[in-house]
DNA sequence: TCCTTTATTGACCAATTGGTCAGGATCACG
DNA sequence: CGTGATCCTGACCAATTGGTCAATAAAGGA
């Protein structure tokens, strides 16, 4: 194993590796990896093409970095479920963080559904790796209060594709949601109590 | 308006048609519009790059021919929910025709995902137009049961997207899936009698 | 069979785009 | 200050890619 120690960023170099990532979100989230270019990555980061790639190697460089970056953040909220914790209420904390993050980082949401949706082709190891085990925890407990009658009996690991799949519907989907919704609706803001009762519905014992 | 008649196609050109669409919709799913090439379609399809061009103006209009012809198929479903049938039931009925949907195209599932990732381009006018009013049609239908008291009162819109999200995310997010789930499952399989049992207790009266 | 229409392709073009590089500007520190 | 390291850019390159076109081949009907 190689020495990872890296020399610290200079102010320089911290400022503008932050201005790039935050471009390169925006652009990314919107057009997906293959649709960005790097030159409007460098203007979305209000830096020249070439600086871009001084501080990142290549395109691709960036997009790992980025998600690699994002994961920790995203899948924050799932470690934070406490097996101590009242069951349903941990249930209900976690949607409505998930539903939560939909609403402030849609470029973030959009980003890994690309990434996704693509087959992952930089995800690969994580998703059978670090994510498997994050889900596995999170499924276990789940299923230690189904099994001690705290909660009504689902499958743990569907349950939690379908907060997956709920709360970033409205992320992911959004232009969707509010076409079909019309003028007038936050879609964010209706879809808590929709979400609330759900779960409830379908968690309570 | 323009004379929209077009003389019949030969039974070349349904082929070749066919053999492009088909190729295009493998090549379009997977890499997304801009990260699809022209020379790719060309060599799903069998065909030359010209000729190919031959067929159809131009990418673009490979991809928007696409969109339109697959959307009355990947609609189908919800226009055939029935105001006359039991409740229960035609929402169940409309939930496992989804999901089949997107166990038997996920490639459908994964072309409608991009283009709304993207902001819908190509479908703009449709999602305010056709889509908005075929849900509002499904969504009177659901208030009218609700409103009976043979549907427990949920927001007929966001039940509809929940149903959206939760049968097109075991196809779009397939990778994922597996990932979590690991060897030995079939998420289609699981999916079934998990979506009926939410779908019972969010609905039952 | 002949001749018009349709189908097909190799060669080509212009625009885009990821990435390089030599040299100049700026910064930090002794 | 001065000087070495860091930072920045215009100009450039090669590869990719959407699309064109003239010429050829194959259909198909009379």
């Amino acid at each position: 194993m190689a020495d990872q120690s890296q020399p610290p960023l200079t102010r320089i170099q911290q400022k503008n590796r932050d201005l790039i990532l935050e471009g390169a979100l925006s652009v990314f989230s919107v057009n997906g990896f293959r649709g960005a270019t790097i030159d409007q990555i460098a203007e979305a980061a209000g830096l020249s093409k070439p600086n871009v790639l001084y501080y990142f190697a290549s395109k691709d460089d960036i997009h790992k970095t980025l998600l690699t970056t994002l994961l920790d953040m995203w899948l924050a909220p799932m470690v934070r479920i406490d097996p101590d914790g009242d069951p349903l209420e941990e249930v209900m904390t976690y949607v409505r963080a998930k539903l939560e993050m939909s609403r402030r980082y849609p470029r973030e949401s959009r980003l890994f559904a690309y990434e996704i949706l693509q087959g992952a082709p930089h995800l690969t190891e994580i998703l059978g790796g670090g994510l498997r085990q994050i889900v596995d925890r999170a499924a276990a407990i789940l299923q230690g209060w189904m099994d001690d009658g705290r909660l009504a009996p689902v499958e743990p690991r569907h349950l939690i594709f379908s907060i997956w799949a709920l709360t970033q519907h409205y992320a992911d989907f959004e232009v969707q949601v509010r076409a079909v919704l019309g003028p007038g609706h936050d879609p964010f803001v209706e879809a808590g109590p929709f979400l609330d009762n759900l779960y409830r519905k379908i968690l309570g014992v």
